[in-house]
RNA sequence: GGAGAGGUUCCCGAGCUGGCCAAAGGGGGCAGACUGUAAAUCUGCUGGCGAUGCCUUCGGUGGUUCAAAUCCACCCCUCUCCA
């Protein structure tokens, strides 16, 4: 493949690049040379479930192996046992060995569907970390300064607002910096946030002598609340083993402003077509409920295939414009001790039964809003009692149901 | 080691001259209305309990009091300044 194309491969839908011309000399020599740039993509494994977010960067690096560059997948096992504290305002809580070991092979296994296989090397950074010696680690720390760290936007934060800073945490960059030297990394990706932890592995490949490698930026992606960074802390995350109906629903509620970037970031949709989707929103030719619906169908697919994707369709559309009910109403048997003498059910006791509110203090809340309906007649009476009946439809809010096994 | 400031509900943050405090306000979440969708906007709710009352909650443990988030003692944790 020539150097343009290999170059447009590399930097589309990127946020940042230091730099582009090392980036070009890199791709040159490696050619002439008759070998791949070796790409490292560092991973904290604290949470086990993939999301959209973190496709962006596992995305990127598919595209790269396809055009024949070396991909090498990093999860930070020994990193993980202090957590990444980029954009953090207060101290992460360290994981247990057990943890991260069970993290590392659930986050391995999902991120072949979208890496290929056949062309990732997996690597464990305890590998070489857990090895160091105590000299070693003094010699790494020499390396950078205190207010070099300081620099750094959520430290410096957090440090002018008084708050705990573990001396730990400095080592994040740091061991993230020398992972990149143990791999010899060509090129570094990470999200924007990630720039001083690319940075500092700059730094420490000059300091061992070798070429500083090529730091890849993606844009961060927002969860669903279309403010915050995808997280499933945060619970604003669309995960990729959401099932299809899930995952289609989460889509259409984010915000109509994160349309274009989400098709940019995490689907297939060729660029000039994303443009013209845009120029539609923009002029308002197209219905931005339209386009979100095609963002979903497309998200679905990638996933779980076209025909799962147009059933969610279906389901979507007849649950929330029809007002029908879905299909998967799961059917509950209700617990015979929640009868009175008479046979009859009290209304807040057959929603905590059912599972559909957490406590009872919730089902009265939830009567008293008129968000209750049993067999489609709304119930507003809190002391109200009821024979149940098979097939009895109990339905909270727009989203919660259950029938009566 | 010395001096000082702080630790409140899911989060941030008031309260801290003792009762009217399940604890202001904001965020988040949930619900209703509306609609173009689980978008946007507006409104309400947001510890638990068959409930005009009772139970648990304000870093921890004890104590004072009819009554403690509020007062006292000790302990744990964080921050600031000095060393």
């Amino acid at each position: 493949m020539d150097l343009e194309k290999q170059m447009e491969v590399f930097l589309r839908g990127t946020a940042e690049v230091i730099s582009p011309e090392e980036l070009k000399e890199k791709l040159i020599r490696a050619d002439k040379e008759g070998r791949p740039l070796r790409v490292k993509l560092g991973v904290d494994p604290s949470a086990p479930d993939l999301h959209l977010g973190h496709t962006v960067p596992l995305r990127k690096m598919r595209q790269l192996q396809e055009i024949g560059h070396q991909v090498i997948f990093l999860v930070g096992d020994f990193t993980g046992r202090i957590g990444d504290p980029t954009g953090r305002s207060e101290t992460r809580k360290q994981l247990s060995e057990e943890q991260i070991k069970e993290n590392a092979k659930s986050y391995t296994a999902q991120v072949f569907k979208i890496l290929d296989p056949e062309k990732t090397i997996v690597e464990y950074n305890s590998r070489w970390l857990a090895s160091l010696t105590f000299a070693d680690v003094v010699q790494l720390a020499a390396k950078t300064t205190v207010a070099r760290m300081l620099e750094r936007d959520d430290f410096a934060k957090r440090f002018n607002e008084n708050r705990p800073i573990g001396v730990h945490e400095f080592f994040y960059p740091l061991m993230q910096g020398y992972d990149s030297v143990a791999l010899r990394a060509d090129v570094e990706m990470g999200g924007t946030d990630q720039k001083f932890n690319l940075l500092m592995g700059r730094q420490l490949q000059r300091d061992y002598g070798q070429e500083p490698q090529v730091c890849l930026m993606l844009p961060i992606l927002e969860g669903i609340d279309g403010v915050q960074k995808m997280s499933k802390s945060l619970g604003n995350h669309i995960g990729i083993d959401d099932p299809p109906a899930e995952m289609y629903g989460k889509t259409m509620a984010i915000p109509d402003k994160l349309m274009i970037k989400y098709f940019e970031l995490v689907t297939d949709v060729p660029l000039a077509e994303i443009r013209s989707l845009a120029q539609g929103l923009e002029d308002g030719s197209l219905h931005p409920r339209d386009v979100k619906m095609r963002l979903a169908r497309e998200i679905v697919t990638l996933y779980h295939g076209a025909q799962a994707a147009m059933e969610a369709e279906e389901a979507f559309k007849a649950v929330f414009q029809q007002g029908e009910l879905p299909d998967d109403v799961p059917e509950i048997e209700l617990p015979p001790d929640v009868l009175d003498e008479k046979g009859q059910v009290w209304i807040v006791r057959l929603l905590t039964a059912l599972d559909l509110c957490a406590s009872s203090s919730e089902a009265r809340r939830m009567i008293s809003q008129g968000a209750v309906s049993i067999d489609n007649v709304r119930r507003t009476d809190p002391d109200l009692k009821l024979k149940p009946h098979r097939g009895m439809l109990v339905r909270v809010g727009k989203r919660r149901f259950a029938k009566l096994a």
